[in-house]
DNA sequence: GAGCCAAATGTAACCGGTTACATCACACCG
DNA sequence: CGGTGTGATGTAACCGGTTACATTTGGCTC
């Protein structure tokens, strides 16, 4: 392996002069620097960049953790931090924690454990119960997506309650009075900004709010699925259905045609998300769109910036979100 | 930051015996061990992996170069790789490389420069022109899903000509004799293998190839969507579509109905991978349902292999496949 | 009791860089 | 001409572990 020192002695410096043409190559004399790189090249050296980061306690690299990258949501979100950490030098560490909290721990440890200078997570869980190191200091991190209410660290997200809000409000102008939802797992953050937007427009249009309408998914096709058929068999079943994500309302669309139902004749369906099958889906989705790369490439620059104490102004954003209206809903039957 | 020597002097024993006691304990006396294991714990000792790694000059990750994390099934391996990496102790350095090959130039660079131990290359494309470290020893590297035909590493892949085929076989029992193709890209030998099976089925049926049934797509819903509109333009439009991803079969799919044909009973839609969604499609596609997580699971487990010299036997392997039938084929109109 | 061996532990070199500090050459000034 | 400041380079300590080799200890044999 050629080192620093064969390229010094073949260029005919000290190491130090080699290290520091290579770092701050205004430093040295611009006749050292030709010899220095010449060497270099003849050498074909490359810095050994376990040393240079031992040594200068950056890993450069970025741990993000992920509930599901089977996703179709995240894995936009995972493009985008791909992409921008690449951009500024940095590798992504992926974990897929599938929900295990545990597993979500030993990964954030990677911090603690000098492999990662910091942690991007996209699902409101505190893997740190002290919230710090165990000296003191606070773990480098960025909550996107799904966001703790007190999250102790910059945070990027979207105005979920606004957006459910708006997506219920266009349910409603179309005639709806009875809206079901199908929303994500309990106690999650996200869920629960998303339901009290649902509750503000149906309290704003004076229609009471009919906790039998609201069933709870996974975000998986399948519990879409599920849920929708729970839903049409009330007593007195929704006109539409407001789901949270593209993912659950394909799978709803899937069960009501099933039930021999028309959509939106019989039964209007709107997702969240606007994933790339939403628009081929039959009919096609209304749904809430969301910038998911943005949301990668904003953690990133956020938590580049506490890395680097470039602690600027407001560590709080929030994403715009568009509401895009497709064929899956329409005016309730007579 | 406590470091190994801060635990040495509490336990009263010297570094060594403390590295001994962490990495090979059977070597040291129950006594001290105990003694050493308390200081540990009082101290909060967490060794420092950057210069466990850097010392003992392997990374413990893994790059893998992905050409789309937005496409389902790739994000399905990925879940694959992963799980299997975590469980053996090495991290996952992702690299979403959009196909740019310089993108992937830089990141199998992260094995020249250390920081990484070997590479997963989800696609067939050789990174090292030299195919070669500097030095002369062969990168750590396996090639999975799509495969290089002369691959100098080990492979994990679909018997893609058969699985071909199988599908083109059942479109063929079904009484189909114009079957269109959406294929992927040129070059690709994923495609090239799959368009051998597809030919082979025609052949052995005895029915003459019609080159201007076959189109090539890109994976994307988009292009199958696109590719559908140019197949059922033809003078002679074909009586089913084969897809090679499921992706394109939902894009296609959404052209054919947006064209007033219904599915089967007009055309028949097959694609290929089953993702999640082809249950949830209208009608549920037909498809070849490939072990995506086993691709990651084996490609980990053969790239470990390789790092870790246990060089045994036969390095290509290669899959299971199974034709899954929906409701997206049926006869012909007669 | 001397001699020997094995097991347990300590000492210190080493991995490959970075960087504080020392050194040196040289120009400029009063 | 001595003093001083500046820019370029060299020297060597250091990061935090691992590990080859040296040393110590104690049990066993003859």
């Amino acid at each position: 392996m050629t080192n620093i020192r064969k390229v010094a002695e073949l260029a005919g410096v000290s190491v130090a002069t080699v290290s520091r043409t290579l770092r701050s190559p205004d430093v040295v004399s611009p006749a050292t620097r030709d010899k220095v790189l010449q060497a270099v090249n003849e050498a074909g050296y490359k810095p050994n960049l376990m040393a240079v980061r031992f040594r200068s306690r950056r890993t450069h690299n970025l741990v993000v953790l992920v509930p599901t990258i089977a996703n179709t949501f995240f894995a936009r979100v995972i493009s985008g931090i791909q992409e921008a950490a690449q951009e500024r030098g940095y590798g992504v560490l992926l974990c897929n924690t599938n929900g295990h909290e545990e597993t979500e721990a030993t990964y954030a440890s990677l911090v603690t454990t000098r492999q990662a200078d910091g942690v991007i997570q996209l699902r409101a869980y505190n893997p740190f119960p002290e919230d710090a190191d165990s000296d003191g200091t606070p773990l480098p991190m960025v909550n996107a997506c799904e966001v703790l209410d007190d999250a102790p660290c910059p945070t990027v997200k979207l105005d979920n309650r606004a957006a459910a809000r708006l997506l219920t409000e266009h349910l409603l102008a179309l005639g709806h009075r009875r809206i079901g939802m199908i929303k994500g797992p309990r106690r999650s953050p996200l869920t629960r900004d998303r339901v009290a937007g649902y509750r503000d427009a149906l309290e704003a249009a004076g229609i009471a709010l009919d906790e039998s309408l609201i069933c709870p998914g996974d975000f998986t096709p399948r519990s879409g699925y599920e849920a929708a058929g729970t839903l049409i068999a009330r007593a007195e079943p929704p006109t539409a259905i407001f789901c949270e994500s593209d993912e659950m309302a394909i799978g709803a669309i899937s069960c009501l045609k099933q039930a021999g139902l028309a959509i939106p004749g019989d039964i209007s369906v709107a997702g969240f998300d606007d994933i790339d099958f939403a628009s081929y889906s039959d009919p096609p989705l209304t749904t809430i769109a969301q910038p998911a790369e943005a949301f990668g490439k904003q953690a990133v620059a956020m938590l580049i910036d506490v890395l680097e104490r470039r602690h600027q102004g407001e560590p709080h954003r929030m994403l715009p979100h568009e509401l895009v209206i497709r064929g899956s809903t329409g005016e309730p039957a007579t």
